[in-house]
DNA sequence: GTGCTATGTGTACATTGTTCACATATTTTC
DNA sequence: GAAAATATGTGAACAATGTACACATAGCAC
């Protein structure tokens, strides 16, 4: 049951992942270095270069995943509410804002454009999902959808809540405000927002 | 009218933001350097921290000298839209996504949380007067005030705004999309969120 | 002038991302 | 099952970067 002492490591990718998991969700994420991670992993910093050709497409591999935890907090939040005949898209958006104030770190890999290839397929087809779960309740179709063919309607949504998340993490609102009052004003944030979606103001 | 050659520079803290805009507006935030911003300003590197004590502090400075640029913009904005009778908030949430469109190194530079001391008290003051600029046409007072104790359709308000300016910067709305149509984007989106600021629903 | 202080220099060092020739494991092929 | 081919990990090296420190030079006070 121990790490069998191979010189191959088996599943080095992944690792490498948990490790930029390890080190982000601790020190943030400018304090993850290859090397860290590759010492994290147990294994030499060159090694790393075998499965990401660069920093930054292990960065982008990192960022998917997180785009895709993301996902299954808001499908998972949105199957409670609506079991329990809440508003699904209320719950979605606080479990957005919450997935950001809770691995801040996270949340910002998703979006660092300038340390990411956010061309990557795999980093681009994560973010169609993304998109697609958050504004789910507004279309017809909940299948995966291109970002560019939002309705005014759903961008407003998507804008206000991931507004709100980038404010809460790297923005001047609510430094020294504990966990319970953000999602506070998370909720009333959100209730502001309503009246926009009534029918009549389609 | 060259530059008198002598060996102190006379003004290089500011010369030195310069360098950082320079380089972050043509290559981007991730590719300013300590050495290339002293290269560009034609001093060796170690002198820059006779100004700034770290790569971060020079950082904050930009990022406080960028929130004013912004903030400048919004004002600008707002009294054209006054004098001609036009919707005020509206013409400040476009100023501010238009800069993040135009300048989006500067517009990043602004909340890298990791990367500047946010409590430092220019900066701070910097994002407190751009949230009062922002949210002015809605509170009593356009005094300077803390982003905390925003109403919850002001912070809609920044939220939304601040949002859509995120993603497109630095999300996967609007990627190959010319300037102009993302601000028509953005138009719509602010079209959508003003049912949300009826006074039958504050 | 003589000091005092502010500002710029040059050298040096540790850390980082990355490369490359080499070593070792795994898989394929006969 | 041996040999060949491929995949995966290593170690030493390099250039670039942020930063420290002892020193040099400028500007100012008296």
């Amino acid at each position: 049951m121990k790490k069998k002492k191979t010189y191959h490591h088996g599943n080095l990718a992944e690792s490498l992942l948990d490790a930029v998991d390890e080190i982000a969700s601790q020190f943030g994420l400018e304090a993850v270095t290859l090397r860290a991670c590759a010492k994290l992993a147990g294994v030499s910093p060159s090694s790393a270069f075998r499965h990401y050709v660069d920093k930054r497409a292990l960065f982008t591999a990192f960022a998917t995943r997180a785009l895709n935890q993301l996902t299954a907090a808001m499908s998972a939040a949105k199957a409670i509410a609506e079991k329990d005949g809440q508003d699904a898209f209320k719950a979605v958006g606080i479990a957005y804002i919450a997935f950001a104030i809770d691995k801040p770190a996270f949340f910002r890999a998703m979006w660092r454009e300038e340390a990411i290839y956010s061309n990557d397929d795999h980093y681009r087809q994560a973010a169609n999902n993304l998109s697609a779960q958050l504004t789910g309740g507004f279309a017809d179709t909940i299948d995966d959808k291109d970002p560019e063919t939002l309705s005014a309607q759903e961008l407003l949504a998507w804008s206000a809540v991931h507004g709100l998340a980038n404010l809460f993490v790297d923005g001047p609102v609510g430094n020294a405000t504990p966990r319970q009052q953000k999602i506070e004003k998370a909720v009333e944030m959100i209730d502001a927002l309503m009246p926009a979606f009534q029918p009549s103001n389609a």
